[in-house]
DNA sequence: ATGGGCACCTGGCTGC
DNA sequence: TGCAGCCAGGTGCCCA
């Protein structure tokens, strides 16, 4: 899936389309994702404007005047700007049709992700009230990390990939801001020092806002609402390169499983 | 509170 | 060619 990145770059190239215009209707074609479509999605939400398309984390927030469709691309989907009448394939779960014939169409192949309506404060959708602050905020700070770090044995990876601690830092970008700041993976996340902390927050904004620059990355099925994949891939320092040498050092990139993910690191340039 | 493991689901690739 | 096994951008929930 998509991380931040790949979804900030979804909602930037899918809301000059959707922003301002009219929802005609909504077909679900499976409704059977990580939970089921709620039944009353479709009459709700047909005939309301499109008034913002935000995102808080991984979900994108179509705010709509009655209410908010809360969309979230789990780890295979894409929302794909397309017209009318453009045939449905295989796992095109959604279509959002728009009164000018612009159709933003759901597909997730393996239905980790959601489509779900709340008519109240979507902040405050028990799947959103108790997530941590934005990676790209000021609230993301040195002092916040090491705060949220105190104590704590976890891994700095699984750390940082926590969404109570911080959001939006998935697998490909904790490995990658990882390397950046030159901290291992299983160091523990309490013993980190200050100056680690700092390089480590700094890192995380820095490959985030690259990587959204770059449309995102694409390894496998993620595309732009266009179409297009992302192209961080080629930027990327660690991730899926187990055994070619580092950009840096040129010593082999090693793999590992933490928490059953895959975790890249240099042993060289990380200590 | 914290940490660890499982579950949800499909498809692509590898190796026998 | 077929098929079993393993892996994949996430994250909520249950248990110790």
């Amino acid at each position: 899936m998509p991380e931040l990145p790949e979804v900030e770059t979804t909602r930037s190239g899918v809301a000059p389309f959707a922003v301002g215009r009219v929802i005609e209707q909504v077909i679900v074609r499976e409704a059977r994702l990580r939970w089921r479509v709620p039944p009353e999605l479709p009459t709700r939400a047909r005939g309301q404007r499109i008034q913002s398309l935000s995102r808080r984390a991984k979900y994108l927030l179509f705010g709509l005047g009655n209410g908010t469709i809360i969309l979230h691309l789990g780890m295979s989907g894409s929302l794909r700007v397309l017209s009318r009448g453009s045939p449905p394939m295989a796992h095109d779960h959604i279509d959002i049709v728009l009164d000018d014939g612009v159709v933003l169409r759901f597909n997730d192949p393996r239905r980790f992700g959601s489509l779900l309506w709340t008519p109240d404060d979507p902040l405050q959708h028990p799947l959103l009230r108790s997530l941590a602050p934005e990676p790209l905020s000021d609230e993301f700070s040195d002092a916040y990390l090491a705060k949220a770090a105190k104590g704590r044995k976890v891994a700095i990876k699984q750390l940082v990939m926590n969404s109570q601690v911080v959001v939006g830092v998935g697998n490909i970008y904790a490995s990658e801001a990882l390397f950046r700041a030159g901290i291992r993976p299983k160091r523990a996340a309490g013993r980190l020092k200050p100056a680690e902390f700092a390089a480590l927050v700094k890192s995380i904004k820095q490959v985030l806002r690259e990587a959204i620059r770059q449309g995102g990355t694409t390894l496998r099925d993620y595309v732009n609402p266009q179409g297009m994949p992302g192209y961080f891939r080629q930027k990327l320092f660690v991730y899926e390169r187990a055994g070619e040498p580092c950009r840096v050092c040129k010593t082999p990139i090693r793999q590992f499983t933490q928490g059953q993910r895959s975790t890249y690191f240099c042993q060289q340039c990380q200590s």
